[in-house]
DNA sequence: AATGAGCGCAACCGCCGTTCC
DNA sequence: CGGAACGGCGGTTGCGCTCAT
């Protein structure tokens, strides 16, 4: 609506893939790899739109896809994912291996949804302390405030989607105390921090950790335009961006690594030099991880879960 | 057997951030 | 530096299937 189309879409096919159309798709990406897609029907002889094809590739044809059959553990991980991220489907599938954000959301919406609903107006009904989908009697601190998708939205804890739309890291580094563990320890001293960073605005401007966009997309940092070093701290306030950038980084490391360490030290010591946590070495292993290898995706279900009742435990508090 | 409601999911859409020229 | 192209995202749509009536 009152936007040009991403093509024309005169003589295009639309809807369902054929077999054929599947074939000459996988085919051409087989030989000649992913991305220029605006030209790839054109190229591959496809009566398609580029977007389409794309899509089709990502979350259709792509060889590791994983298709149905969601796990009960995966199931989990999504739901405890989703109350900590909100609807940031790309960043809730790029933890579940195989899976694509499509598919995630389709069954958030079609299944997910309603279960965390029912047990929400289950454990309203019984007046009892809110507890996910999981059976184990953990995370009872976490309010049913925010397993309500509505209350979600207002609660400081949870990503608003669009608003803060980012799939790369955020890294602020000017505060002192503005690390990321930090952030998540303590929150109320958070605010008092995010006042401390208005006095100081704009030193408090975001900086980016790498100047190089090329670095910046490998590090899974994100530089900022000057003018969004211009936020505010009221926006960041606003908009929670501290426990976001907390997640966000956590998301993108290496869950296995970093759990391999006490987490609870971390929470109690407020480290400056943050790349220590994330570090270069944890991303690359990270990058490194062998999805098609089964235990790999337990192991790492395993640990991202233990990091989640982790982080649970102290948003809850 | 017909049909309409409900549901699941693939595909589409528009918007936005990044990259390229 | 600005605009176009590109890639990616979340929200929405609509087709096809299942099931109840």
């Amino acid at each position: 609506m009152g936007r040009s189309p991403c093509c024309s879409k005169e003589g295009l096919n639309r809807g369902a893939w054929t077999a054929h159309e599947d074939k000459i798709l996988t085919d051409y990406i087989k030989l000649h790899g992913e991305g220029k897609w605006r030209n790839l029907p054109k190229r591959a002889g496809l009566k398609r739109c580029g977007k389409s094809c794309r899509l089709r590739w990502l979350n259709y044809l792509r060889p590791d896809i994983k298709r149905g059959n969601i796990s009960t553990d995966e199931e989990e991980l999504i739901i405890r994912l989703h109350k900590l991220l909100g609807n940031r489907w790309s960043l809730i599938a790029g933890r579940l291996p195989g899976r694509t954000d499509n598919e995630i959301k389709n069954y958030w919406n079609t299944n997910l949804g309603k279960k965390v609903k029912d047990l929400n107006q289950q454990n309203t009904n019984n007046s009892s302390p809110t507890m996910m989908i999981s059976t184990k009697p953990k995370n009872s601190k976490i309010t049913q405030k925010q397993n309500n998708p509505k209350a979600m939205m207002q609660n400081s804890h949870v990503v608003r989607t669009k608003a803060t739309k980012c799939s790369k890291v955020l890294f602020i580094n000017s505060l002192p105390h503005s690390s990321p563990m930090h952030t998540l320890q303590n929150k109320d001293e958070t605010e008092t921090e995010t006042e401390t960073a208005t006095e100081t605005k704009p030193s408090m401007a975001v900086d980016a950790v790498a100047s190089d966009s090329t670095s910046n997309n490998r590090n899974g940092f994100l530089s900022f335009p000057d003018k969004d070093k211009e936020l505010s701290a009221d926006l960041l306030v606003d908009f929670n961006i501290g426990d976001d950038i907390c997640l966000s980084e956590l998301l993108n490391s290496d869950f296995s690594a970093t759990c391999s360490f006490d987490y609870n030290d971390l929470l109690s010591s407020p480290c400056s030099d943050q790349t220590r946590m994330f570090s270069d070495e944890i991303l690359k292993n990270w990058t490194q991880c062998n999805f098609g290898d089964e235990t790999n995706v337990s192991n790492n279900l395993h640990s991202f879960t233990s990091f989640l009742e982790s982080s649970e435990e102290i948003l809850g508090e």
